[in-house]
DNA sequence: TTGACGTGTTCACTATAGGAAACAGAGTTT
DNA sequence: AAACTCTGTTTCCTATAGTGAACACGTCAA
């Protein structure tokens, strides 16, 4: 027992106690929508039912505001919550942002049935989810459910055998250098046919329309 | 307090917002995304470093989470916030589309630096487009011009060796298994270093959104 | 059966967000 | 000049979000 609490309490420190927060200032967006609308602080307090003091807490990021603060800024305001996010500066195209991942770097997510390892989790804001998966399962009894999510998944066979298991069609044997395009939100799941693994890329959409 | 009210009136009104209020049973979307992955709210502590005991609370809709609990939410969970406030209401999607392509069987498109071969192109109205690789330049000379289109793109080289020029960054060498995912309106260009043709699949988003 | 897990929930406590009121400036008016 | 009015900030205090531990319930293995 002693041994697992320890256990649990070395992957928390591990993994979770992110030193830094996310720097998204929305304290600093937050002054700015309401100067470009020459609001005073009592103004917002009014529209939104918040404080004049949190409201100034909030803009100068000595709160971090609850969801419901956030709710009622939103309603009030009449803006909607991907605007409050923006970045208080305009998103200049051409970014050219990048990310590279050299082979085996990815960041590990096992699970029973599959080893994720999830492909460019620098970069934050993407429009698709690259990661290599390890099929372990050997057997469609070893998933309880389906697997699925919004969005499109495109998968290819980079080593090894596997069986796609989905819910309207008949289960497909996939080759290496074999590929596959299909609605993630049909349920769907792998099965490695070859005597070792199968390894498949996979990338998948991420929900868009903010 | 000014003599625009007026014009802030005209603003809003043009500007015009929903007057309905969102209900935003975040709880309940956050418990399916939990579930639809297969997390337990132990995977979900360790991904987010928020106790278990608060995902619980909420997803039961007994607290309102901060916003620095939801960011961690976003970061750990590798979500965006649209997602995570899609209302949980009825996915009419579940289309089920899928396209199968054998090595070897996509279409081909034969320049004279790059030889592509579309890889799913049975289904029309796709996020992503994949396609497999072989790089035929030898030099960036080869190129007239920068590769540039608009969205973001996701690169895994799988075979040989290559050498990514892009815009904004010195040349970056790729080998088998090493993957980069990049704004794909930056300038780009893939030159072959390995005796044999490399061979590299990328996935490209594709322009708009509905 | 027993005990050792693992799940999600609830409890008690600490940390912190939210609100009312006091505060400190900057203009205006007298 | 003082007195008034509006601005944004800071100071308490309370309400509540976040945490670790204990809990209740399952499953699995000996």
């Amino acid at each position: 027992m002693s041994a697992n609490t320890d256990q649990q309490a070395a992957l928390r420190i591990a993994s979770g106690r992110k030193p830094f927060v996310e720097p998204l200032r929305l304290g600093e967006r937050l002054k700015e929508i309401r100067l470009a609308n020459q609001w005073t602080l009592e103004d917002v307090s009014q529209r939104t039912g918040l404080a004049r003091s949190t409201l100034s807490k909030i803009e100068n990021d000595q709160i971090s505001p609850t969801f419901t603060a956030v709710q009622k800024l939103i309603n009030g305001l009449n803006i909607d919550l991907p605007q409050l996010l923006t970045p208080p500066k305009v998103q200049p195209r051409t970014m050219g942002r990048r990310d590279l991942t050299r082979r085996g770097e990815g960041q590990l997510h096992p699970t029973p049935t599959y080893e994720h390892e999830l492909l460019s989790c620098e970069l934050a804001q993407k429009r698709m989810i690259p990661f290599k998966t390890i099929v372990r399962a050997r057997s469609f009894d070893e998933f309880s459910e389906w697997v699925r999510h919004d969005g499109e998944e495109f998968l290819m066979v980079l080593e090894g055998e596997i069986c796609l298991y989905t819910e309207f069609y008949e289960p497909l044997q996939l080759s290496r250098g074999d590929s596959i395009y299909f609605d993630s939100d049909m349920g769907h799941a792998l099965v490695s046919l070859s005597e070792d693994d199968a390894v498949v890329l996979s990338v998948c959409t991420r929900g868009d329309t903010a």
